[in-house]
RNA sequence: GGGCGACUAGCUCAGUUGGUUAGAGCGCUCCCCUCACACGGGAGAGGUCAAAGGUUCAAGUCCUUUGUCGCCCACCA
């Protein structure tokens, strides 16, 4: 059996074979009545026209990580994918296409339009979903969902005519948040407040029949042309005399009044409030009180509309400058100050959002919220129908939004997307809310009905994915196993417009959470600290960095990296690091490859390797005992897996990777494999063959253990070792197992005794270095130790130790022979040293000493103390007791060893 | 205006319920291309845990204040 195999590790010819495997043999595929405990999750659905970006790549490996580690365990596992229509990011996408063609939408007309979307969505809606398989995401794609099917109306429909029904879906004409420029609606949570550096116009307007003025203060000029008030505080003894008079609007020559309202701040500007109803969500409340006139004087597009009479036509921030110059010209404008305030933004178009009078359709929030907050506020583990969310800030802050909750604006003035099914009568206007278009008005008979022109918000239909995904409404055999689903990982900037609507529409409609936990991943941030994105150019493309250090690599990075709580910053070294990572495991594997061949050539069969017991069992055994090597280990590994399952269990993926890491690097790597090499070549053929089972057993185990962070390189190392399992692909395999029949205290005396042994090599190869042996020099070294129980492990090991600190010999005694110079080392258990005099540098050698002596002095003293102290003796829990004063004793002989060194010197 | 988080080695970050001399990766210094790997091996240096108080036998860890940075929420013209 001979192996071709590359000598440093290339993921681009490794990785499309099992990308293509993974995806064609449908291993992934669910199977709603295999046995075992359920792990369900359903992807955050990302835009359709998208391609992944490096959140996606976050995101998806977390999934991933989890889906592997899970099904490798034995759940019956779903990770089902798919893609979002995405209203308002879709829409403009291909209106900007169109307008690079020369092409006004608004010209094509609504049906055509919706053909270029869809002809659109036909040709790059398939990126994101190719790329995902191409970095190897273990999806069942027989399952893939796309929000805007024909499956997802139905429920959509469905789910809109149940809340209309029930009263919480209601039209109403009020102040909205507009965008000119996406020229829609936005539900409060599209709007980002933004603190701007601004003006305050103080402008004078004439008390009609008098010479005084009333002076307001405005931030936006130009909806003065819309006022149809003037309010004052109703206790202001400075405007008391002016209330129910009128003034003279500037500009507009119309007499307005003067009205007393108490939500006037007397201590804000002049004290008086311009009152423009159309414009400003305040003033509209302050004139329904007051039954104020409404004129909007802006069109939808933000230019000023007929209503502003001379400024009709104009842009809005045009309009203010000559609003503001004309006020200047008449003497109407007082004065000018600076002034900071929050301003609303579109989140799509980063236009400034005007508020607006609009009808559009609202869906009542508050009840719907009480089970969700119910739900997530009496979290416990295991607790029926509650949801977990991880980190706990977020918890806080979903639950105060949630407690805070506002009617959600749910029609969106778009063509791409769920369309409302609501029809209007053209006769007797009733409305008709149904689930299929209705053939005449129920009420009036008549045939002219015409549909909502509008769609719904994009996250209206997202809210539903964890069930509607399913087959809900449909009782299936997936809804019935699936849902809830186990777990959602998403970014926290979607937790109100998704995670909390998910949550409240699943308990309204399944009665039950639609998933047991949330996780909110990190953000992944550039170097200065940005979140990164693609707009400004500040965005890492985790195509190219997959190409680049192989996707194994960049996920082992992003896992490594990956706590609760933190957000990452990812650099070009971190993946370097990562991808190094691989290419020691290849190199590990080769290792094993060639002695593989030297041990086939000797005559061994595979089959010796491949029994059943590698994969379950304890360390082999040679001469009916295990060799400490082995013990620790299997120790070591034992360990690890625990490690790992636990932090996995805790979204603790940085703590899981960084554990896999030590273990396979520093344990594995750099003490097991060069400890075991002669052992291998071994002519004692038992001794090799135990050696080699050992080796086998561990390496494979490893790579299950690896598997879930790095699959395309663990699958095709796993494919070249003979296996057992017979599973078609290590990710049908078994996640390996802690060994049960190891009892802690074997476990910890294996690592204990071993890390011994290490310490004394560490020592002698310290010893080497700060004398400057030459590396290829076999030197004579001496260890001793009064305790017999070390001086015999040190003797069961001293082959191992000679050759790993590159010794002629090792002469182990009970004490120091009296005529040997040279450097040593020492703890408080055994001194080593190595007999070369005529190289070591005395005085190095004593500020060494010194040093160390001063940091051990402290040591001893501080622990004196606090011995010496009764309230801690009294206080302190025995065990810290005991074990300070362990390490104070083995400080003292460490101190006095150093002491007599120094005199000796 | 409220709320949250961060501040630990030159850099990026771990450090779960307070407990013995605070860790990792990268970078740095020295030695080595030893037949798995120089994307490597070996040995090192490097931190008064942002500052000041406090609680405690014991504080990187808990409390208070301050500073710097970041995030979320919020209809004061």
């Amino acid at each position: 059996m001979a192996r071709e195999i590359a000598k440093a590790y290339e993921p681009q010819r490794i990785e499309p074979r099992w990308a293509e495997y993974w995806a064609k043999e449908e291993l992934f595929k669910a199977h709603p009545n295999a046995p075992g405990p359920v792990f369900s999750i359903v992807i955050p659905p990302p835009n359709v026209t998208g391609s992944l970006h490096i959140g996606h790549m976050l995101e998806h490996t977390e999934i991933d990580i989890l889906t592997r580690w899970h099904r490798m365990r034995g759940y019956n596992t779903l990770f089902l994918p798919g893609t979002d229509h995405a209203g308002i990011s879709t829409q403009r996408v291909v209106v900007k296409q169109l307008m690079d063609q020369g092409i006004d939408y608004h010209k094509l007309g609504r049906e055509e339009f919706e053909k270029r979307v869809w002809a659109w969505k036909a040709e790059a809606g398939g990126q994101i979903t190719e790329q995902m398989k191409s970095i190897g995401e273990s999806c069942d794609w027989s399952r893939e969902r796309f929000t805007l099917s024909p499956e997802m109306s139905r429920v959509v429909r469905k789910v809109f005519v149940q809340l209309y029904n029930e009263g919480f879906i209601y039209r109403e004409t009020r102040l909205v948040n507009w965008c000119p420029v996406c020229l829609t609606v936005l539900s409060d949570l599209e709007v980002n407040h933004e603190e701007r550096q601004g003006h305050l116009w103080h402008i004078r307007y004439p008390v009609a029949g008098t010479t005084e003025y009333l002076v307001v203060a405005t931030t936006r000029p130009e909806t003065m042309l819309g006022d149809t008030a003037v309010a004052v505080h109703p206790e202001d003894e400075r405007y008391k005399h002016l209330v129910g008079k009128n003034v003279l609007l500037p500009l507009m020559n119309r007499e307005i009044p003067i009205i007393a309202d108490a939500m006037v701040d007397r201590e804000f500007g002049t004290g008086a409030v311009k009152i423009t109803p159309a414009h400003d969500a305040n003033d509209f409340e302050v004139g329904k009180r007051h039954g104020l006139a409404e004129i909007d004087v802006m069109t939808d597009d933000g230019h000023m509309s007929k209503a502003a009479g001379a400024y009709a036509g104009q842009d809005r921030f045009e309009a203010r400058k000559k609003i503001v110059e004309d006020l200047k010209a008449q003497g109407l404008l007082e004065k000018v100050t600076d002034h900071a305030h929050a301003i609303g933004i579109c989140e799509r178009s980063k236009t400034i959002v005007e508020p607006r009078i609009s009808t559009q359709w609202f869906c009542r929030m508050k009840e719907l919220a009480e089970p969700a907050i119910k739900a997530v506020r009496e979290y416990e583990p295991g607790k029926e129908n509650t949801t977990q969310i991880v980190p706990d800030n977020r918890r806080q802050e979903f639950l105060n939004w949630l407690d805070n909750i506002r009617d959600w604006t749910i029609s969106r003035q778009l063509w791409w997307g769920h369309r409302i099914p609501a029809w209007y009568c053209g006769d007797c206007e009733h409305i008709v809310v149904a689930e299929e278009a209705p053939a005449k008005c129920p009420k009036c008979g008549s045939k002219k009905l015409t549909q909502d022109p509008d769609v719904l918000d994009t996250w209206f239909s997202s809210g539903l994915w964890p069930f509607s995904t399913l087959g809900w409404p449909e009782d299936t055999a997936d809804f019935r196993t699936y849902y809830p689903t186990s777990l959602m990982i998403t970014g926290y900037d979607i937790l109100f417009f998704w995670v909390a609507r998910m949550t409240m529409l699943g308990i309204h409609f399944t009665g039950k959470v639609p998933f047991r936990a949330v996780y909110l991943h990190s953000l992944v941030r550039t170097g200065s600290g940005e979140k990164m994105s693609k707009s400004k150019g500040t965005g890492l493309d985790p195509v190219v960095l997959n190409q680049q250090y192989g996707t194994d690599a960049m996920r082992f990075c992003l896992a490594s990296m990956a706590a609760p709580g933190t957000d990452i910053v990812l650099s070009d070294d971190r993946l370097a690091g990562a991808r190094n990572f691989a290419n020691k495991i290849w190199n590990a594997a080769r290792f094993l490859f060639m002695n593989l061949e030297k041990f086939e050539q000797g005559g061994a069969s595979l089959e010796e390797l491949a029994s059943p017991e590698v994969r379950t069992g304890a360390p082999y055994k040679f001469e009916g005992s295990v060799p400490l090597v082995d013990q620790w280990l299997y120790s070591r590994l034992t360990i690890t897996i625990k490690t790992v399952n636990e932090a996995l269990k805790n979204y603790r993926f940085h703590e899981a990777a960084q554990n896999v890491y030590q273990f396979f690097w520093g344990d594995f790597c750099d003490w097991y494999i060069e400890w075991v090499k002669p052992e291998l070549q071994s002519v004692d053929r038992e001794r090799a063959v135990v050696a080699w089972k050992n080796l086998f057993a561990a390496f494979n185990d490893a790579l299950r253990l690896l598997h879930p962070f790095m699959p395309f390189l663990t699958e095709e190392l796993w494919h070249q070792l003979p296996q057992t399992s017979g599973a078609k692909s290590i990710s049908l395999d078994q996640f390996p197992e802690p060994r049960n029949g190891w009892a802690d205290g074997r476990i910890i005396d294996a690592v204990n005794i071993f890390s011994q042994i290490q310490d004394v090599i560490t020592a002698l190869r310290n010893i080497r270095a700060e004398m400057k042996l030459d590396p290829k020099k076999r030197v004579p070294a001496e260890f001793w130790s009064t305790a017999q129980l070390v001086r015999n492990r040190v003797q069961a090991e001293s082959d191992a130790i000679s050759r790993l600190a590159f010794l002629g010999a090792l002469n182990i005694s009970p004490r120091p022979l009296e005529q040997a110079g040279g450097a040593m080392r020492s703890t408080a258990e055994f001194d080593v040293r190595i007999a070369y005099s005529d190289v070591v540098d005395l005085e190095a050698e004593k500020i060494r000493l010194k040093k160390e002596m001063e940091g051990l002095r402290k040591a001893v003293a501080s622990k004196e103390s606090q011995l010496g102290n009764e309230t801690f003796r009294s206080r302190a829990p025995e065990k810290i007791i005991r074990g300070l004063e362990a390490t104070l004793a083995e400080q003292r002989v460490e101190l006095q060893k150093i002491v007599e060194r120094l005199g000796q010197l």
